[in-house]
RNA sequence: GCGGACGUGGCGGAAUGGUAGACGCCGGGGACUUAAAAUCCCCUGAUCCUUGAUCGUGCGGGUUCGAGUCCCGCCGUCCGCACCA
């Protein structure tokens, strides 16, 4: 009966489990196949899925789908990022073990993947805290440890004096700790470093070769790694007994140094404190702060000035040494020479502080003493004012300079890169335990081999905030692996982004006695398509890149890059709606709202709310929707196909229940449409043959491009033009390739459409339709017509119709003739099968 | 502050320098129905002197026979900036 209606809460199981049954979606390495190994960003088990995650497996799916139909062994795996500090914050708030809340959480998420049907291959799933995963890794921290990339250094911390913890940024607001409130300190910890910046070129170099992942992020990563070249000159004390040295990236413009900055942890700036309340006191200022770079550069100059002098290196001039809170530790040498001609914060500074400003580049020589219109000038010109340099270009002047200070000995030149060693100690329980013990005699001593995993305590106390390992009775106390004297481990834990940066090559391959196999690696790495949030542009796709250089540094795999393409997709967002109440304003979930063409109102009371902008979901805004209950109403494919309609898949997609709707009822109509497939149907109809053949060989296309939304547009074109023919053979083959491509996309409502056809097999398994290539062409085409560019007229020809035809049959036009009125024609443009312009 | 992206109907968006608005949503009209739902058909950028024409892709210039697309200068919005993942 072709009347029924395509029931998910029915099919969408069936076929969920005949897939499993026949165990579609395992990969097998052992094929023949060319691989293609796609990969979604592993989720976070928070405890439900959030529809952004939908968003991307669904492009995930498809694409892997797609790969397996035109045959390729596809790997396409599922796991969780499991470590964080969610479970622990849970931990806290409802008394529950992290284990045991994420365990939960995944069996949750779990469920809701694959209520959605995604051909996952679940018999690779692991979680980064299974103790198996986390000892692996420990094994790798320990290799690179041995090969020297890793180190122990003191680093700076948030410290909450009143939850006697550590805080992430995150958890800093407006300098006080979220919870307690307390005043945030700075606090120096002894912590673990990996040495990234030992891979920072070959990092550099790296992004080249990455062509197919969006510009944007390597862009990026490239201004991340900072690489920048310049000179790090010895500035001498006048007045006191010691060299500060600078870093510049502008030694051109050292003629127009008229003072010096350091940190306010700078060692000038503490030894100054020590003897002085008023820097002791501006110093602590500057640590109240922000720290991060956005920050810092927004925040309000601020200055003390030391009363210490030393000597311009080339001049001899004195210049004042000032403390300021713009100039970064982290970055150089914690100390700029401040050149605010030509700098725009030194040039705030300098106004501010009634400091000179100097010029010394200029568009030429005549304007070399012209005064500055209130901001800095850094763009490239002559430098004048500049003793030896003057005249030179900027380029040149920064060549001459820095010879000439090697020469003089005041100077080096000097590569510097922004990109910091990457801190990896979480002073926090739920992580992987980073493998050393500290002995009193023999210092820090690695586990052995044999003693991995070290795995976390589950008798372990959240009450009392702080970290749960170093408060715990027994378990860091051991013996010394080394001399056998009562030693302790380290009780911090490894950040998350390690477990995120190893992962994509455990899938390849699951031995239980080493992290993986490398041949296995080598058979499925690069991934092919990595697909997930822009927000992982820098960091995890950073230490992704640099973990896999370790490993092959270590001689452990031979791939160096692991995402050979990638692709970053939009947010989905959605409107907002609520009241202003007490000045603040409350929100309303799209459930409690009626929306209306003009307004909307609260279902409770019948009055109006205000309709916010269109924003990323967000649980404290409530414009969230729930997959569960969209996958309940609509099935799971109504849900995935809106997922890749309408919106480019890297731009946002605003979330509608009209958009909903509307997908649902294209599901029926192609389920009715494939309803009528009809085997023994006979006759041609070319133009709708034509059509088909153009649909297949664009939506593969657009697939292989991720355009989703264009490969949806055109199955709708394809559909219209199908409901429209009248029965034929052509018309049953235009349904049997619809029902294959939309199989990616709507895997239930095709493999159900399939079977009913009486096809053979599973369609998640058949092969993608082939196209004839002949059949793509037109043998007709519309021309423009245009007088003076404006279109006056269209013609229908067959294609390839010559040039001087095309002239004379637009010239014959009763509209042209019109439109030209008699003017003589200067000119007529003929573009074959596209357009004819007369130029009049 | 620095870096980046984006700006086209009521909305999401199409458009190798060549007919702007494909496709979808919303809206309007009609058919079917006792009625509704579902479904189907038609219309849907703006304006006007409405068999036709003019204007129209954030704003201002430019290149070109021809610009949403290329160039220059503005304006606006959004995103990232090292312990959230």
């Amino acid at each position: 009966m072709t009347e029924e209606r395509f029931d998910p809460s029915v099919a969408d199981g069936r076929w969920q489990r005949a897939w499993d049954e026949a165990e579609v979606f395992r990969a097998d390495s052992s094929s023949e196949k060319p691989k293609s190994y796609v990969l979604e960003m592993f989720p976070y088990p928070s405890g439900r899925i959030h529809i952004g995650h939908v968003r991307n497996y669904t492009m995930g799916d498809v694409l892997a789908r797609f790969k397996a139909m035109t045959g390729h062994e596809v790997l396409h795996p599922m796991g969780w990022d499991a470590f964080g500090m969610p479970a622990e914050n849970a931990a806290m708030e409802k008394g529950v073990h992290p284990g045991g809340w994420t365990r939960e959480n995944i069996a949750n998420m779990k469920a809701q993947l694959q209520r959605l049907g995604f051909a996952l291959d679940w018999s690779r799933e692991f979680a980064t805290c299974d103790a198996e995963y986390y000892g692996h890794e420990q094994a790798l921290f320990l290799e690179f440890y041995k090969h020297g990339l890793v180190y122990r250094r003191e680093s700076a911390v948030n410290w909450d004096p009143v939850d006697m913890t550590v805080l992430a940024n995150e958890q800093v607001i407006d300098g006080r700790g979220w919870r307690s409130g307390a005043l945030v300190e700075k606090r120096k910890l002894s912590q673990w470093f990996l040495k990234i910046t030992q891979f920072a070129d070959d990092l550099l170099e790296g992004l080249d070769g990455l062509d197919k992942w969006p510009e944007k992020v390597r862009l990026m990563q490239e201004n991340w790694i900072g690489k920048s070249t310049g000179l790090q000159a010895h500035f001498k004390g006048v007045n006191f007994d010691e060299t500060i040295e600078v870093y510049t990236t502008r030694p051109d413009t050292i003629f127009g140094a008229s003072f010096v900055a350091v940190a306010a942890d700078h060692p000038i700036a503490q030894a100054v404190a020590d003897t002085n309340h008023e820097a002791a006191d501006f110093i602590k200022l500057c640590k109240a702060g922000g720290t991060t770079a956005a920050e810092l550069e927004t925040a309000e100059k601020l200055g003390f000035d030391t009363g210490l002098k030393v000597a311009h290196p080339f001049t001899g001039e004195d210049l004042p040494v000032w403390i300021a809170n713009f100039v970064l530790m982290e970055y150089g040498t914690g100390a700029i020479m401040a050149v605010p001609g030509h700098d725009q914060r030194d040039f705030e500074f300098a106004t501010k502080y009634g400091l000179p400003i100097l010029r010394v580049v200029a568009a030429s020589q005549a304007d070399a003493d012209k005064p500055f219109e209130g901001e800095a000038e850094a763009g490239e010109g002559i430098v004048v004012n500049s003793d030896f340099l003057t005249g030179l270009s900027v380029e040149d002047a920064k060549t001459a300079i820095i010879t000439r200070a090697a020469e003089d000995g005041w100077g080096v030149p000097k590569t510097q890169y922004r990109l910091r060693d990457w801190g990896v100690s979480r002073q926090r329980y739920w992580g992987t335990p980073i493998p050393m013990i500290h002995c009193d005699a023999c210092g820090v001593v690695p586990v052995p081999a044999d003693q991995l995993p070290v795995t976390l305590p589950d008798d372990v106390d959240f009450k009392t905030p702080g970290n749960p390992l170093d408060r715990h009775p027994t378990w860091k106390h051991v013996d010394c692996p080394k001399c056998g004297a009562k030693a302790q481990r380290e009780t911090d834990t490894l950040d998350t982004f390690a477990d995120s940066s190893w992962y994509f090559l455990r899938f390849a391959s699951q031995p239980g006695d080493k992290p993986f196999d490398p041949a296995e690696v080598a058979k499925w790495l690069p991934v092919n398509q990595y697909i997930g949030g822009i927000e992982h542009a820098i960091l995890h796709l950073l230490y992704a890149r640099f973990w896999t250089r370790a490993l092959a540094h270590c001689g452990m795999i031979e791939v160096k890059e692991p995402f050979a393409q990638l692709f970053t997709q939009g947010m989905v967002t959605h409107e907002t709606y609520s009241r202003e109440a007490d000045g603040r304003p409350v929100y309303f979930s799209p459930g409690e709202v009626v929306r209306d063409g003009n307004g909307a109102t609260l279902k409770d009371d019948g009055q109006p709310v205000e309709i916010g902008r269109v924003i990323k979901m967000s649980k404290s805004k409530k414009n969230v929707v729930d997959p569960d209950e969209i996958v309940a109403r609509y099935g799971a494919d109504a849900v995935r196909w809106f997922m890749l309609s309408d919106s480019p898949p890297e731009r946002d997609l605003p979330w509608s229940e009209a958009g909903i709707e509307g997908c649902g009822r294209f599901v029926q109509r192609l389920w009715r449409l494939f309803g009528q497939y009809d085997a023994n149907a006979q006759g041609d109809d070319k133009p709708l043959a034509r059509k088909m053949h153009q649909t297949i060989a664009a939506v593969a296309d657009d697939i292989e491009a991720l355009s989703f939304n264009k490969a949806v547009a055109r199955i709708y074109e394809l559909t219209n033009a199908a409901e429209k023919a009248a029965p034929s053979a052509s018309r049953s083959e235009a349904i049997r390739a619809l029902m294959l491509l939309v199989a990616p996309m709507m895997p239930h409502l095709s493999e159900e459409a399939w079977s009913r056809a009486g096809m053979e097999g599973l369609i998640a398994e058949a092969a993608w339709p082939e196209f004839e290539e002949a059949m793509l062409v037109e043998d007709e085409v519309t021309i423009a017509v245009q007088v003076k560019g404006k279109l006056r007229d269209t013609l229908t020809v067959a294609k390839g119709t010559g040039k001087d035809e095309l002239e004379a049959l637009a010239l014959a036009s009763e509209k042209v003739q019109r439109n030209i009125d008699g003017a003589p024609v200067r000119k007529v443009i003929v573009v074959p099968d596209r357009l004819v312009n007369i130029v009049v």
